[in-house]
DNA sequence: ACCGGGCCCCATGTTCTACT
DNA sequence: AGTAGAACATGGGGCCCGGT
């Protein structure tokens, strides 16, 4: 009972330190770990440790879950100051620490990147706070109607779902949902990459991100006329891409491949070049699964030769 | 009981093909 | 006709399991 007690004493405290956290991707843990670094007793906090993260995943709900969901109409996304965040949402791996047995939304939620925990930079009031983020929480429970996070299996995701990524599945609100936060996105992927000469010269930009380049590259591909007729998956290079691809003819999904020492992080001094070296281990199982099997039998031969010849360039 | 390590998945961008 | 999945890069986060 005093655990109830000094847990409870907890909540404004815990309240304020999930609002002013990214609930996309705090989690208990970082709850409990910050009430001691703001001065509590560590072992208070162990001791109740299974009552605080109650307290936090039901504040946390509260949070997530805005009482009326009237709102769910549709939130212009450039109108008022409407956060930056994605309407990700499903701010879920707090929930999913808190209570292992209550599995995971079948989707994994994207993690937003928004102000670290805690900022303490500027300081908004808690009902400041509570309101900005309550919007947030809106929105971004918005789009994710999800029937009840307690049934489903907790197992995580099987390999067999692999990528889903695009999921352009424009067919109800996920749907949509899915392709704002997508946009939203804002990772690596994105990440401006410095080219190398012989692709910036090509591009005509030193530097810029991979799909931009990559995009850049079918602009061109298609300007040109450059696929192959018989199999547009196919690139024909002329002499400009030759000089970057160093082939005549390549493979769009070995495009991305042979991209990779072309780009070069702005932090690193070298090229990310290194062309890997036939790896033992590495499965054939693309080789297997997409490029054999679909070809017809009238072009097997020649199509094993061409990627034949693509994979030495790739491994020599 | 708790902590940490390791594994797995997902994010973007592209096009085409096979399947439903 | 529409959708999913295929490769590929990197980095981060979630979850599970094992060790202390």
């Amino acid at each position: 009972m005093s655990d109830m007690t000094y847990v409870q004493s907890l909540l404004p405290r815990i309240r304020h330190i999930l609002s002013s956290s990214d609930l996309s991707t705090v989690s208990a843990k970082a709850v409990r770990k910050e009430l001691i670094r703001q001065g509590e007793d560590e072992k208070k906090i162990k001791a109740s440790r299974e009552e605080l993260d109650e307290q936090i995943g039901e504040i946390y709900e509260q949070l997530i879950s805005p009482p009326d969901d009237t709102s769910s109409e549709d939130i212009p996304l450039n109108s008022t100051s409407t956060p930056t965040i994605p309407l990700s949402s499903q701010p879920e791996p707090l929930s999913r620490k808190i209570k292992k047995e209550e599995p995971p939304s079948p989707e994994r939620k994207p993690k937003i990147e928004r102000e670290p925990v805690m900022a303490s930079g500027s300081r908004e009031t808690d009902e400041q706070m509570a309101i900005r983020l309550q919007r947030e929480f809106d929105m971004a429970a918005e789009g994710r109607a999800r029937p009840s996070r307690s049934t489903a299996t907790p197992a995580r995701k099987k390999k067999t779902i692999k990528r889903k990524s695009r999921v352009r599945v424009g067919s109800g609100d996920e749907g949509e949902e899915r392709g704002k936060k997508r946009r939203n996105k804002n990772s690596v992927f994105n990440k401006e990459m410095i080219l190398s000469d012989s692709l910036a010269a090509f591009i005509g930009e030193p530097s810029l991100s991979r799909p931009q380049t990559v995009k850049r590259i079918w602009d061109y591909v298609k300007e040109n006329d450059l696929q192959d007729q018989g199999d547009k998956r196919y690139i024909l290079c002329d002499d400009r891409l030759k000089s970057v691809f160093h082939t005549d003819r390549l493979h769009m999904f070995t495009m991305n491949k042979l991209l990779v020492p072309h780009f070069r992080d702005s932090d690193d001094i070298i090229y990310k070049t290194e062309p890997r070296p036939p790896s033992p281990d590495v499965k054939p199982k693309v080789e297997t699964s997409e490029q054999k099997p679909k070809i017809e039998s009238s072009q097997v031969d020649e199509s094993e030769e061409e990627y034949d010849s693509e994979d030495a360039y790739l491994y020599s």
